[in-house]
DNA sequence: CGTCAAGGCCAT
DNA sequence: ATGGCCTTGACG
């Protein structure tokens, strides 16, 4: 069980020190990963579990509250809340072959290589800044993966009702996920679907996509991806990293993981999807404001990581998450694109620690 | 031909 | 059922 039941406006975070993040753990239990699975990294371990669910289109229940706590020692203990999270942190159901195929390459592998990419010259930069947590005074607990269980998240936004969430991992045949082999792997492609939805998939919300193609978009810029522009801190032209200052790689060491925040949206749009299909179909507009929704939850989540957020005064605080929840959950598609482009003006005035100032976040 | 993410095998 | 290790095979 997840121990954190406050109300209160805390992120849940993974208890990750600086250094085991650059190691990689595994985001379902922590473990040690052995590799991209299935959309992101994990351990070898949840790979194979993830595997054999899918492919034996396993049904768990859950004894306690579907909300078990998920880690090394305890991931067998509930498998159910275990492939949850899984699926809440991205894993993709489309790359566990239907026809059981072996060896290969499969669409995502652009996906891993520009994450892999990523990873590794932001590692570089930090690194050849001498930037160490364990060195600096600052106590080394900073928070650096946000916990992408939607039982962590829902205690900040109460209003991704649970109700959005499967009950029970139920309709997973391998055909399904064949059929949805091609659906949105970005919000950019999501966005393009005509198709009406329907209830077919549990977990994948855009269902009959028939694009046959292999996966263009994923030679697309980050912004496609994520909803919101990364901004181009890592030049790869030049294998000499630019000398930072410390607050801006103190920004930059606050980044969320591109691939985890991506890999989240999507599986969250999907689980909403695939629970409300089967009762209205959504205009493309209101689906577009479901993913200004979700990429706003993104922001926020940053911005409330970030260093500038924890100086704020509490009631400018609470101010900022009072607007962003109100005009997201209960006015979100009249006020989200406001707001999506207020907080995008606030993280690049972040980028630009010169026109920082605490008072941004409170306007 | 090396890489590496798929699926498979099998001891536990 | 789990998870560590092996085999496979498209891709660069």
């Amino acid at each position: 069980m997840l121990g954190d039941k406050a109300h209160g406006v805390t992120l849940k975070v993974m208890e990750y020190t600086y250094d085991e993040d650059l190691e990689e753990l595994c985001p379902v239990c922590g473990d040690k990963v052995s590799g991209y699975h299935y959309g992101l990294l994990t351990c070898e371990s949840c790979k194979g579990f993830f595997k054999r669910t899918v492919q034996n289109n396993k049904r768990y229940t859950c004894a306690e509250n579907q909300e078990c706590k998920i880690d090394k020692t305890q991931r067998k203990r509930c498998p159910f809340c275990r492939f949850q999270k899984c699926l809440n942190v991205g894993m993709r159901l489309e790359a566990v072959r239907a026809d059981r195929m072996r060896g290969g390459r499969n669409k995502f592998g652009p996906m891993y290589k520009r994450d892999r990419a990523l990873k590794q010259q932001k590692k570089a930069l930090i690194r050849s800044n001498g930037f160490k947590l364990e060195s600096a005074a600052a106590p080394p607990a900073s928070p650096l993966q946000a916990d992408y269980s939607f039982t962590g998240t829902l205690h900040t936004l109460p209003a991704i009702s649970k109700s959005l969430l499967p009950s029970t991992p139920s309709s997973l045949t391998p055909t399904d996920y064949e059929a949805n082999l091609y659906g949105p792997p970005s919000l950019g492609m999501a966005m393009q679907s005509h198709v009406p939805l329907t209830t077919q998939y549990q977990y994948t919300a855009f269902p009959s996509r028939a694009i046959k193609a292999e996966c263009p978009d994923y030679t697309s810029s980050p912004e496609s991806l994520t909803g919101y522009p990364y901004p181009d801190m890592y030049p790869s032209t030049s294998p000499q990293p630019p000398n930072l200052p410390p607050l801006v790689l103190e920004l930059l060491r606050c980044d969320p993981d591109e691939l985890a925040v991506q890999n989240k949206i999507v599986a969250h749009l999907q689980q909403e999807q695939g629970g409300r299909a089967r009762l209205d179909k959504p205009s493309t507009f209101s689906l577009m404001c479901r993913m200004a929704d979700q990429t706003l939850f993104s922001i926020v989540e940053w911005a409330r990581s970030c260093i500038f957020f924890k100086e704020l005064r509490v009631s400018n605080s609470k101010v900022f998450i009072a607007r962003a929840r109100t005009h997201t959950h209960t006015d979100g598609q009249t006020g989200i694109l406001i707001y999506y482009t207020h907080i995008k003006s606030i993280r690049h005035q972040h980028v630009a620690p010169d026109k920082c100032s605490p008072n941004v976040i409170s306007k």
